[in-house]
RNA sequence: GCCGAAGUGGUGGAAUUGGUAGACACGAUGGAUUCAAAAUCCAUUGCUCACAAGGCGUGCGGGUUCGAUUCCCGCCUUCGGUACCA
């Protein structure tokens, strides 16, 4: 019987379905274990080799948790709305739901034939109007709450109402916009409808605002940061401008600290937790008020982190598109303002910070009073102070702050200096512990600490500042100018914003005609000729019905693609639940995520706003946990190993890779499937596949033409993807597996290279072959040889280390190991191949599978309990020692391990080796470590 | 600039607490089998040296230690992230 690998997998595969092996109930007497893979975006191009090695992974610690007895779930799912399919809906006219359904089918296709124990009866799609139903709801929930800071917790919007109409606003201490207004109860009950729904507004924590934005007015759309390069799209080179927009937001700078304390608790990667960290930014420090001199009193308020350097104050620094820059500039400086704004404004906000080194600034003519001397400050404007963060200005302290100092040098401004003892003339002293306050009246001879808390006492005691904690993490625009995205349930009443009853959720996305902006420049729901509300059939009804007392419009923008993504781990405990986002039952008992596996590119996106939602949702009471994954692992990139053909530029040869020295060549890619394992090429497949190199000469050597090799990221146009499906055919899905993990460190980003499969397909093979000899099962119920024991007991500890350590590639070498050993030992024991299968089986399920039922057994292999270790097996009484002469390991010597130092020490000195090692001379010292190293220094 | 990760044979990588550097594979070389190939099996394979002995070897330069891939200090390079965050 030979090892049938294509014959076995689809068997098992489908026997998996057919049995529904891995469906995981929602009440069970094993405990709940829940094993999470970040969901796929379906793309056009399908899976390469590098998608599905987190999915294994993961695949092999819930196969592991099932033979450890835990009721595991192990869902999996789409996150299917997205901006692909919408441009490939522009391009060719076809409706993003029949592409993304398409795409779907090919993610399930191949995904399934990788053998993965998904529960697919929990699948969700993120564009099914089943599953943003919710997403809808929950955007109803937000916008029906506020954060109160006193309970520190998000609370429902009538509790808000009722305050304001008891007491106005003067005693709710909330997270809100800044520019609310105090008013009275009494002033609350006059304010129209309208008035208190704006109102409002600035406290929700889903709301709409002016937000500034990259405005690109021939696409019709917002772009990221790095969508823009040099000022212009990247797609398509259009202008951009800066542009303020109103848009939704979600007011995540409310859990700024609950997110940060939050990290403490969860067994995540540090450097995730410290991009998140790093991310919410949070600072100590104090918000001072300075005033222009002038008789409009402007304020102008600063954040700092340093208020005991007040008195080293020798200028402010604006952003150029700080508020006041145009109400204080004086006559002479206006032009040279005006030009520096100019210029400031086609450079992008990434160019801007990554530029340290050039130093520009211009002086507006105004001053500002400092609020303990009352001395004039100057006020400048420099684009190293962005608008988007604090208040847009800072108070420059050029004594104490690197960046301060080289602008005031720069421009020659006064550079004070404040600290006890310090040379400042050759740069700003930073050392806070070391710091001694002088110069500055009544902070004189304090420490850096003492002077903060003094420093603060009395700026608040002068109304000119207070002690504030200021976070850089702001609030997260939640509006997006697309098609393909969730809809809005909200529709405009005289202008505001009202949500439409959950009870009629979904609201569908409407047909149109052209997925593009519209030509007035709204967003493509701006086509749709169906979508008005009307409140009293509460139904979608043609635009034509509007008439704004019964029928309004809708909302014309759609959800950002993080909106599915942001509780569907939760959804998958109940995904079928059509009036409930989740029962209370499946919540409570799956909990939370045990284990998720997935890039670390999502760090501050996806799995900030994920944590954010599952905050929120905590607080409103629907889930019993407030972070929502214990554990998480980030899995590295794989790379692709791209091949080079390489042309001489004058003759247009092409030269193998050892002949390339001294000649000017230019490297051409060539398809790594063209590419054998001793990278020779396949030179009339290369000339099928590139006709123009018909006629191109190869100059050989020995024979053949040798390609270079080089590390790039896998993509279409580097001719280096590599499909997982032509891997499967050709050496398994257990193959795959195997080599995927056995790869690298799963952390690791790291090359592919196909050549290296043999090894592992190799592997399997011989496996096979320890349970089958001439086609015939060669299992015996002999008992096994104490070598054998030895084998597999040394397996089990390992392998069960390595799994828990998520130290999959040396597992792979593990097995490797066994199966060597257990060949060499002619070993066909049943009491060592039934548990060898089984501790194969979360790495290879099928063959383990085939393995297990060939061996009697009618039931899957997936629940067998995992082999147990007894240490019995690997006890040993004596020790190869290496014997070592200044640390340097010379040979080796075969010891009991029941003798004491002085017998070994005396057991060494005696070996003719060391004698020789010594050559007469007496060593200084020996040290023994018993069980270990013998080191002999002299 | 800052934050994070990483530099080990021709290649992917191993060495879990400071204790035999290079496990396990790929590739290469030689051999067996075969009409031949595939497949399989055996041997060798860090560098240096004709062999042996020896010497050199974990990015570079120092240090601690009986002993350093592992710890400390100072650099260099590559990759990822980014926010001049006051």
């Amino acid at each position: 019987m030979q090892y049938n690998f294509n014959e076995i997998e689809a068997k098992w595969q489908k026997y998996w379905a057919e049995n529904q092996t891995f469906k995981a109930e929602n009440t069970s007497s094993k405990p709940k274990f829940y094993v999470l893979d970040m969901f796929p975006y379906p793309s056009g191009a399908g899976l390469h080799v590098g998608h599905p090695l987190g999915y294994i992974a993961s695949d092999i610690y819930a196969r592991y948790k099932r033979h450890k007895g835990f009721n595991v779930m192990h869902p999996q799912g789409y996150d299917s709305f997205g901006l692909p399919a919408e441009q490939y809906a522009i391009q060719t006219g076809q409706h993003p739901a029949v592409t993304t359904a398409k795409n779907i089918q090919t993610y399930r296709r191949q995904l399934d034939q990788i053998g993965f124990s998904f529960d697919w009866s929990r699948e969700v799609r993120t564009s099914d109007p089943s599953y943003y139903k919710w997403t809808q709801w929950i955007f109803i929930q937000l916008f029906n709450s506020w954060y109160n800071k006193d309970s520190d917790k998000a609370e429902a919007i009538d509790t808000l109402i009722e305050r304001f109409s008891t007491g106005g606003n003067a005693k709710v201490n909330a997270v809100c916009d800044a520019d609310i207004f105090k008013f009275s109860a009494s002033d609350w009950k006059g304010f129209s409808s309208k008035e208190q729904q704006e109102i409002l507004l600035k406290y929700r924590l889903t709301y709409l605002a002016k937000t500034e934005v990259n405005w690109c007015p021939a696409l019709g759309t917002v772009l990221a940061n790095d969508e823009i390069i040099n000022g212009v799209s990247e797609r398509g080179g259009h202008p951009v401008v800066r542009k303020k927009m109103t848009q939704w937001s979600m007011r995540i700078s409310a859990y700024a600290q609950r997110l940060l304390d939050g990290l403490n608790k969860i067994d995540w990667p540090q450097p995730l937790k410290d991009a998140q960290s790093n991310w919410i930014g949070r600072s100590q420090g104090a918000s001072v008020v300075f005033y222009t001199n002038d008789k409009a009193k402007h304020p102008i308020e600063v954040f700092t982190t340093r208020p005991d350097t007040i008195f080293g104050v020798s200028f402010m620094t604006l952003a150029p598109e700080h508020d006041l820059v145009g109400k204080i500039t004086t006559q002479e400086q206006k032009s040279a303002v005006e030009a520096y704004i100019k210029a400031t404004a086609k450079r992008s906000e990434r160019d801007r910070m990554a530029d340290v080194k050039t130093i520009s600034g211009v002086f507006t003519g105004a001053y500002a009073v400092h609020p303990f001397t009352k001395k004039p400050i100057p006020i400048w404007i420099g684009d190293y102070v962005l608008a988007g963060y604090g208040t847009g200005a800072v108070m420059s302290v050029p004594c104490g702050d690197q960046r301060d100092f080289d602008f005031a040098k720069h421009f020659n401004i006064a550079i004070p200096n404040i600290f006890e003892g310090v040379d400042i003339s050759e740069k700003a002293f930073t050392d806070k512990e070391k710091t001694i306050i002088t110069n500055s009246d009544f902070l004189n001879g304090l420490k850096y600490k003492k002077a903060v808390k003094l420093a603060i006492y009395e700026l608040e005691k002068r109304g000119l500042g207070e002690g504030k904690i200021n976070y850089r993490l702001r609030d997260a625009v939640f509006s997006r100018q697309r098609y393909w995205g969730e809809p809005f349930p909200v529709y405009y009443a005289d202008g505001m914003p009202q949500m439409i009853a959950p009870e009629h959720l979904p609201i569908k996305l409407p047909k149109v005609e052209k997925y593009l902006p519209t030509e007035t420049g709204e967003p493509p729901l701006g086509n749709a000729s169906v979508w008005a509300w009307c409140t009293e059939k509460n139904e979608v009804v043609p635009n034509s019905e509007i008439n704004h007392t019964s029928i309004f419009p809708l909302e014309l923008n759609t959800m950002p693609g993080w909106a599915g993504s942001s509780q569907y781990f939760n959804r998958y405990m109940d995904p079928h639940n059509d009036d409930e986002i989740f029962a209370k039952d499946a919540i409570n008992y799956w909990q939370d995520v045990d284990l998720y596996i997935g890039g670390s590119e999502h760090a501050t996106g996806h799995l900030l706003y994920s944590r954010f939602w599952q905050k929120f949702m905590f607080d409103k009471g629907f889930l019993p946990k407030d972070e929502f994954a214990k554990k998480l692992i980030n899995q590295g990139m794989i790379t692709g190993t791209s091949a080079f053909i390489y042309r001489e530029e004058e003759t247009g040869k092409v030269f193998s890779r050892g002949l390339i020295k001294d000649k000017k060549v230019t490297p051409i890619h060539a398809d790594v499937s063209l590419v054998n394992a001793s990278d020779e090429l396949d030179i009339e497949g290369f000339k099928k596949w590139q006709p123009d190199y018909e006629d191109v000469e190869f100059v050989l050597e020995n024979g053949k033409y040798i390609v270079g090799r080089e590390v790039e990221k896998m993509s279409k146009s580097k001719y280096n993807v590599v499909n997982p499906d032509d891997i499967v055919k050709e050496y398994g899905a257990d193959s795959l597996r195997l080599y995927e993990m056995f790869l690298g460190p799963l952390e690791q980003s790291k090359p592919w290279n196909t050549a290296g499969i043999t090894g592992v397909h190799g592997f399997l093979k011989k496996l096979w072959k320890l349970y089958f000899s001439e086609g015939k099962l060669k299992i015996t119920a002999d008992d096994p040889s104490k070598e054998s024991l030895k084998t597999l007991h040394k397996t089990i500890k390992k392998v069960e280390e390595d799994i828990q350590s998520f130290s999959f590639n040396t597992s792979v070498s593990t097995f490797m190991i066994c199966v060597n050993e257990l060949t060499a030992q002619k070993c066909s024991s049943r009491s060592i191949l039934e548990p060898l299968a089984i501790l194969v089986s979360p790495y290879a399920p099928h063959i383990a599978e085939e393995l297990w039922q060939k061996m009697g057994y009618t039931d899957s292999i997936s629940t067998v309990p995992f082999p147990i270790f007894e240490p019995k097996y690997l006890l040993e009484s004596s020790k190869e020692y290496p014997i070592s002469f200044n640390g340097k390991m010379k040979f080796t010597m075969e010891l009991s391990l029941d003798l004491s130092k002085e017998e070994i020490e005396t057991a060494v000195m005696a070996h003719e080796k060391t004698q020789a090692q010594l050559a007469g001379r007496t060593p200084k010292k020996v040290i023994v470590v018993p069980g270990k190293i013998v080191n002999i220094v002299g």
